[in-house]
DNA sequence: GGTGAAAGCTAGCCGGC
DNA sequence: GCCGGCTAGCTTTCACC
């Protein structure tokens, strides 16, 4: 992984949908070699996979708190269970299990703020474990996801 | 925006690089109109742009704790400089500024826990305004990012 | 929404450094 | 070992039905 490796992933993150030609010329190689790094980037598994950025509004998800969750019992199959159930969810778009407190932090993404009061109040309450549900709203996002920085930074 | 666009938005979040030829075979449509259907998804802003999926790891970005601040004074030009700030960071790959209690929301990716120390050391505590900053570290991710659900769901 | 044809791109193979 | 040139085959992208 050269400094060619990461000009190419930096311009794939921008633009996954760069031709190759368009790719090659952009880091400064021929397509015949660029190529061959790009699939064995694939390979090795440092590009996971390409993936179009949609406008949540448009497709009616554009409500998007942080929730956190505090367990009550942290009994190993009530854990479980809560973990396999919140990873089902589709309004669930991310769960992490946080060291320390909050146990949970999920982002979920509904239409609004009506959906939102369903979603937490018919779904999410009935989780096995829950202690405590916070919901975080965000007033403006000052960053938007930019994606990870591969070069220098 | 029909069924159909909803089909289209949904391969194209799994696979962004998938041929029109293949994406019009998948929702049913012969490669024209599909191409057609893209293009005006596009232009309409739903589809905002497409992405390469990278592996942190593999670029040096594997840890990815979540910071909350809690700020000092709230006067105008303090926030807007620690906004400005924040935004520029490149190890803060997301920003929100929230309602209530913390005030901002922050996801950071650095190589590991020695830089995530100097990060917050040398970097972070330098912003003006900061009352509190809280690491929160995840001890597993329960759901992967796995986009926007565009069907029912 | 579908058809067909021209232009452009991809991806494998080869030689050269 | 990696780069660059070449070519066959496929994809995209029009105008038109």
């Amino acid at each position: 992984m050269d400094r060619l490796d990461r000009r190419i992933l930096h311009e794939l993150q921008q633009d996954g949908r760069l031709t190759n030609a368009e790719l090659a010329d952009r880091v400064g190689l021929t397509p015949s070699p660029c190529l061959r790094r790009v699939r064995q980037l694939e390979q090795q598994g440092v590009i996971r996979g390409y993936r179009a950025q949609l406008d949540p509004v448009a497709v009616e998800r554009g409500f998007q708190p942080f929730v956190t969750v505090v367990m009550r019992h942290e009994d190993r199959s009530t854990v479980a269970e809560f973990e396999r159930r919140v990873a089902e969810l589709p309004e669930v778009v991310e769960a992490h299990r946080l060291f320390g407190d909050p146990d949970y932090l999920l982002r979920v993404a509904v239409a609004d703020l009506a959906a939102y009061e369903r979603f937490v109040t018919d779904v999410l309450s009935g989780l096995p474990g829950i202690a405590q549900v916070h919901s975080h709203l965000t007033m403006k996002q000052v960053k938007a996801d930019a994606g990870i920085p591969v070069q220098r930074g």
